[in-house]
DNA sequence: TCAGGTAGGTACCTAAAAGTAACCAATGTT
DNA sequence: AACATTGGTTACTTTTAGGTACCTACCTGA
């Protein structure tokens, strides 16, 4: 991943080499917060502009956006395409790597979902 | 998932309600800088005393991994047994539900792999 | 009586993730 | 000249995750 949004990553002092596993280099990728919701609604209406994103993932404020959307940009899942225009228009969707996800996420919803029904 | 670990799980003051996001329960339930690296063990080895358990995940410490295992006890992934001697002696196992997370943690593994090399 | 062995627990601290509020830039409109 | 629009950024604060170091309980054998 980018290097520069690690530690979900690998936390504290002492790296113990995780970068190596491959579950936490998926974690890192797709996990926190906002990451399963953007790439939700990415995946679900294809592109999507800054502004449009913000009013579709609930409760996420301009500064989480952008980062998460940087970062996410940085690790090859999404594209962001600028418009030369004002005021500004900036379209991001899922890069094929992003698309790749899928079958990722849908096992970890549908665990999810079997978790949230039986426990 | 427990309650008493939530936050990867749904950080900040204003709960967004993302308890009802069966990819972020996934999370909740496999996140972390540990619990991959316990539950991958746990499912080469069967059966692991706690001390077994220290030496095998590279870095952990007892805190850690004692906090870890007890959610993972109360999330319902894995049994815990205690045997009445002295000096004290725990073993830990993958219960049906952690065994149920197979198939969601290979397809991460599979994800994390493809992008390892290929980024 | 005292050290060894096992499985923890606790207090305290640092680091990382997320939240809040305010600011900026460019231009077309009033 | 001021304002709205869009997509950001920045400084600062709070919340959560993880780390360090040390403590406990219990029985056995020396």
């Amino acid at each position: 991943m980018s290097e520069k949004n690690m530690p979900l990553r690998d936390a504290g002092p002492k790296n113990t080499g995780f970068g190596q596993c491959p579950v936490m280099t998926s974690l890192a990728v797709i996990g926190g917060k906002w990451k399963p919701a953007i790439l939700y609604f990415l995946q679900q209406h294809g592109v999507l502009r800054f502004g449009e994103l913000r009013k579709v993932v609930p409760g996420i404020t301009q500064k989480m956006l952008s980062q998460q959307l940087k970062e996410l940009e940085t690790d090859g899942i999404i594209v962001r395409r600028v418009y030369a225009e004002i005021p500004p228009r900036v379209e991001y969707r899922l890069s094929t790597l992003g698309e790749s996800l899928r079958p990722m996420l849908d096992a970890m919803a549908s665990w999810g979902m079997d978790y949230l029904r039986r426990g």
